[in-house]
DNA sequence: TGACATTGGATAGTTCCACTATCACCATGG
DNA sequence: CCATGGTGATAGTGGAACTATCCAATGTCA
């Protein structure tokens, strides 16, 4: 297959798979002469995914080079895949202090997490961002909202867990943790929905 | 407060407010003269609002436009609320079409959505968009997903239920909306870490 | 009173991002 | 053998979100 194929098969048009390939987004086809190359089946995955990744997930594209590094790098243990994971994705607001109220969810809760976790700096930045529009989240709230995340989560390693080796678990954590947020998001809405008719008109 | 208060105390520049105010972003100040304007504690918290939404909610300002519109109408009635809110935020993937899998899922977990509501096509949209990234959802996965996605709606419903009266209510589920997916994405991610720590280190 | 800063309103310019177009040159296949 | 399509390089486009400049009118303070 060659890049007009490549294009067929994606949707994306000749000149941004070019760019793409620029951009260190998409890895070059093997050539076979000096000015032609060919692409394989990968080379579609990999459009399909940066376009998942940046469509859907709302990546940028240099966010996206970061996960797709992340997946062609080599993995050795289980245990650094998670690791690896939060590194490549973006995290908003890591350079946010840690509130005093996230350190005690987690202790509370009993979580074991990293004193240097990102994820603690990205919480206490969106808790704030949410009491500066207006509407702060109360403890309680807050107590139930981790308490769901964690059978997210529980969900999440399953998943991860199932994959026959260590490099498809790593995509499985690293796209799940960036794909799955839309999808919890829409489920969300639904949910909401839901639950206001019932209660409003049982 | 005029406008150089304004911009100190949000921290908002004063050529990004006058921005603001022609894109009808902040609402006009009450002019004391031709040339001068004052500003009240409202427009403080429109500010931070329209920051919040735009800077963690990653909203763009055409939709934080829609939103704060949407805030400043009259309410009628409770049951509005919801529909008003959903309107007003965006829904990605809204002209995809819906999939059988989220109607079988809907009914058999006997939520109570309206057929045309756009959170079944925003759901469709990413689960499409995940399987084409490579890392298809299960159904029993999206099943557990869902029952979490519905603990976490009843913390919002019973939040929103709180509220002195409809202009608040209106106000915290449209922000909460926004802005809580944040939080629940940070909370997500430090689950993870917990999840699997204690399961691969107990 | 007069110097100076500030405001509202208008218009134009900048930066960044994600493409998109064009060009010159080359290789293959019918 | 030459039209079609590929390659790499360079340049251009369009939208979003600011940012800068200018002006006349108006406050503020010495």
């Amino acid at each position: 297959m060659q890049m007009a194929e490549l294009s067929g098969r994606t949707g994306v048009p000749v000149p941004t798979l070019k760019y793409y390939l620029r951009e260190g987004l998409l890895m070059p086809g093997v050539p076979t002469s000096a000015t032609r190359s060919t692409y394989a089946q990968e080379h579609v995955e990999r459009v399909r995914l940066v376009r998942a990744l940046v469509e859907t997930g709302g990546l940028s594209l240099a966010s996206a080079r970061a996960v797709v590094l992340a997946l062609d790098a080599p993995v050795k243990r289980a245990l650094d895949i998670l690791g690896t994971a939060h590194e490549a994705l973006p995290a908003p607001g890591s350079e946010h202090p840690e509130s005093a109220e996230v350190a005690d969810l987690v202790t509370e809760l009993g979580w074991q997490v990293e004193r240097r976790a990102v994820a603690r700096h990205s919480l206490s930045a969106a808790l704030e961002a949410t009491a500066q529009a207006g509407v702060p989240v109360g403890t309680e709230e807050l107590r139930r909202y981790a308490r769901a995340a964690q059978t997210i989560a529980e969900v999440d390693v399953q998943s991860a867990a199932a994959a026959p080796d260590l490099t498809h678990m790593l995509r499985t954590v690293v796209v799940g943790t960036v794909m799955i947020d839309p999808v919890l998001s829409a489920l969300r809405r639904l949910a909401q929905e839901h639950v206001t008719v019932s209660r409003l008109a049982p």
